[in-house]
DNA sequence: AATTGCCCTATTGTCCGACAGTCCGGTTTT
DNA sequence: AAAACCGGACTGTCGGACAATAGGGCAATT
């Protein structure tokens, strides 16, 4: 166990070197080679996993080997291991229970993907307007396939939030959450996880200015609130075109509040 | 050494045990205290990096100190900064230009979030149709969009593409990539980076299976064909229903050569 | 029998220290 | 001035260490 790090150390073909003067004597504009592509170890590894995951060789909820084992199955040291580990953790792609050692294989959930894709709308300076666009063409087509799938339960969930928002008092910072739970279950009641997907990062990017519209805007509360009455009794009907008609109007009411509360539609989205 | 142990077992307070019990003669379900957040060192520094960068105290482009600065910064071992660094990286906010050696922030481009959301909707088995019902719902709309907002520049990169298309031949496999740019840059055209951004999910988990259907059916290409040529007439005319009509179409074109080329609607999309 | 206390082992989180390979900017040589 | 050279600053990777803890098993206790 003593001299086996020896001989890696030896045979490892310390990666670089040879590469970097090749381009010199290349004809011209089209350059004879490609670069070379040079990734570090980690990342080698970390693909080595998301492979397997992703062609489910690593299936849901198995344990990933130890640490350890996988540096010696790579034959790199257990730092380079973790890099590669956390690479995959930030993906979502693996995880570790609560209060567990070992880390289990994991699909990502949709508010993980939600948040990353959060990040790219805020670092990218995107404004209300854009989002507000991109619900105004989802959100509609959601409620209505919602109208045409939704469970009993489905329609009791829905009922219930919608009760909760009613209920929620005045400046109350939760309201905001309840909105964005009514939309999510519609999400949820559609029965496509692709639009609940895409719907969740619009909802979380649109969440913090929300909030402070629906408590500058005094008529908000009474018009999300008849929005949401509007949008159930649809759904239990199943009457798929009055559930996009008035989420719609449900969506535009947004952009309404906005103007009303004086934030200009430009105003890039924040964290 | 022996005792040590000792110590520190009879200090710690079983996480685990006290709370299963804890419900036992609390007032009723709820548990009375909740589970203290424990989080490693690695992901304390990346969230303070992450935050830094989303409240933009660094901007896109600024480069990061060296690892040991940030490890004296944070008073922590260099690895644990490159396990938080790793994280970063992953989620595209920091990224190295190839051959640099510093990093810098970045934004996470829309092909990093895209693949995150493929990685998704791979893993929970979505379904062809899931995503071709979500493409239904957005591309048709962002065709109309972009038919409003085109500029001259958009439309020429559009007729090129088309071009390209038509002119690339039988079996070629970069085929779909083609059409898959086609989408994109209408996508672009339609000035709206929140449905860039969806809408390139979704293309990019339809290619594979996308590809073997065009290899299949015959009739594909030509109708393919046919619908650009048709979406470009309407995009330059600035006629936005026709746009919306012709995408429509093409996009139902797709669940049609499915249907022929003999795959299951309810395939889950792959790698 | 169920609970509690104690110990051991496998593993993770973190740290130290080291070194080769490479990038970069300045210096010397041609 | 262009080319070759050089030393410092960093990164990538490694070897090795150690404390803390999750998980089990075993024994003492209720």
């Amino acid at each position: 166990m003593v001299m086996k790090k020896k001989t890696i150390a030896a045979t490892r073909p310390r990666r670089t070197g040879a590469e970097t003067q090749a381009p010199a004597e290349s004809s011209d504009a089209a350059s004879m080679f490609d670069p070379v592509e040079r990734s570090p170890a980690y990342t080698k590894v970390s693909s080595a996993i998301e492979h397997k995951i992703l062609s489910r060789a690593l299936r849901d909820g198995d344990v990933l080997p130890a640490e350890l084992e996988l540096a010696q199955q790579f034959r790199v040291h257990r730092s380079t291991v973790r890099e590669a580990l956390r690479q995959l953790e930030s993906a979502g792609l693996v995880a570790r229970p609560p209060g567990a050692k070992r880390m289990i294989v994991s699909r990502p959930e949709a508010a993980k993907v939600a948040s990353g894709m959060r990040h790219a709308l805020v670092l990218h300076e995107v404004s209300f307007v854009d989002v507000w666009e991109a619900m105004m063409v989802i959100e509609p087509e959601v409620a209505a396939l919602a109208a045409l799938r939704r469970t009993q339960a489905d329609l009791a969930a829905l009922t219930q939030t919608s009760e909760a928002f009613r209920e929620s008092p005045e400046g109350d910072p939760d309201s905001v959450n309840i909105v964005a739970t009514f939309f999510e279950q519609l999400g949820a009641a559609s029965r496509n996880q692709v639009l609940v997907l895409a719907k969740q990062s619009l909802t979380q990017a649109l969440a913090p200015s929300l909030a402070r519209m629906i408590d500058t805007v005094p008529q908000a509360r009474t018009r999300i609130t008849d929005a949401q009455r509007r949008i159930i009794v649809a759904v239990r009907d199943k009457n798929a075109d009055e559930a996009r008609k008035w989420m719609s109007k449900h969506v535009r009411d947004f952009k309404r509040g906005y103007e009303v509360a004086g934030i200009s539609p430009d105003t890039p989205i924040s964290v």
